[in-house]
DNA sequence: CGACACCTTGACCAACGTCAAATCCGGTGG
DNA sequence: CCACCGGATTTGACGTTGGTCAAGGTGTCG
């Protein structure tokens, strides 16, 4: 296999015009969802395609925001660091998860492409300009946002209070449930992120991480195949274990 | 001093019609701020007032949302339980912050007051319908959940990567932060929880907590008075130990 | 005055982190 | 086809932070 991966995103931010909603692969997934034909014209007016290579950046924590996005394939780490270079990973997105959201017109934190992947580019002024005129699509981006927010607090209850098995089994089956909206077979998750990712999202370590794999693969909770992913043998095991069952 | 306090709110959930808007002492702060008169005169015909006593809940995670709320006066907490009682505090409110983010119309949290707290309530539905004519409000609320997604996504850095130290020092400077809307001696902030609220908040326990205090009183940084209260000696200092200086 | 809840302090302990080495695996070049 | 290289992952030995358990202190309220 060459290069093809590498490739895909050879210029960053590589950006098209024209895209045509209608075709759009997460058209019914994401914050166009509800839109209705003439208003989606006018969202399609402003937005452009982008391309971001594997492990490059999208958004940079402290930036002034320029730009609102969904993503339309791929998988994207958002991040933030404490000076010292401690890490903590906020979140990964998918397929139709919207990404941008700021304080002040400044990026809050760090996004960065996983695999390569491709955008959909809101400038964020001219979207604004939209929300005023869409009240529907104002109400699809406060669901969005609150969705995120009750995201984050389950993601508090993890970081604050469950044990590290706890966390890697809760991520499973958290991956497993925002995967349900992609075609691939049942119970078998694709980990794009490396395990310093997961234990800089879940509070532990690599080391950490990698030893409580092996305990739940011990236990028969689950199985590592090959080439990185993982398959949930025992759902409910899982999530017995991701309660302290 | 008399059981003034608790008298206060002795019938929990006491609803009084008929509030107004124009005196609200919060009205500049909350999520009403930008509403024109006319806007205002149809909240205010949907809202009323509810008082509820220190300890008692107000909203119960699992629960149908069927009322949303500004905090007028008073503090309180949210928080999520594990199944084997290990409790999360997600977030502490007060004057002005808004109350009863929900998902599939259901409360994804427990609500307690810490102290007598003076509610205006917003029912549900009717809210909404009035969401969708006037799109300001509805801004403004976005605008709200965005401000608390932010501040969850710091948390998750607090909880995922910082000692404790750091832990209790953000803790104070955001409390800190969080006050300066209110008409309070500079420095001096007001503790309306208990080292147990505040452990769970931070991930920690009790006596890492007030272990933690102690460390700070005697580093200089802060000094604790007598009634429950934190002063800030060393803001820098404080700042300093917040991220690992 | 006494009960009780909350806070503080102390001694000990365990979960997870640190440091280090071995192993796996894809990619590369002979 | 196979030997080698480099990064990611796994595993092991050991250390540390913060948790657990337990005993005092302190302030409040009845």
């Amino acid at each position: 296999m060459p290069s093809v991966k590498r490739d895909f995103g050879v210029v960053p931010q590589a950006t098209r015009p024209g895209p045509q909603c209608d075709d759009c692969e997460i058209r019914e997934i994401s914050v166009c969802r509800s839109m209705s034909p003439p208003d989606l014209a006018r969202l399609q007016a402003i937005i452009s395609t982008t391309h971001v290579a594997a492990g490059q950046p999208i958004t940079h924590e402290g930036e002034p925001a320029e730009s609102l996005f969904n993503v339309v394939s791929g998988a994207v780490k958002l991040y933030k660091l404490l000076p010292d270079g401690r890490r903590q990973i906020t979140g990964f997105l998918f397929p139709g998860d919207f990404l941008g959201i700021a304080l002040n017109d400044t990026y809050v934190y760090t996004a960065e492409a996983l695999t390569p992947v491709r955008l959909c580019r809101f400038p964020r002024r001219r979207l604004e300009a939209l929300l005023r005129e869409i009240p529907n699509l104002e109400h699809e981006l406060l669901n969005e946002v609150a969705t995120e927010l009750v995201a984050a607090q389950d993601q508090m209850l993890l970081l604050g209070r469950k044990t590290a098995r706890e966390r890697v089994a809760s991520f499973l089956l958290m991956l497993d449930r925002g995967t349900k909206r992609t075609n691939r077979p049942p119970n078998i998750l694709d980990l794009p992120m490396s395990r310093g990712d997961i234990a800089d999202y879940l509070g532990l370590t690599t080391e950490t991480v990698s030893r409580t794999f092996t305990q739940l693969r011990k236990a028969g909770v689950i199985a590592l195949t090959h080439r990185g992913e993982v398959e949930i043998l025992d759902r409910a095991g899982l999530e017995a274990e991701s309660e302290g069952g």
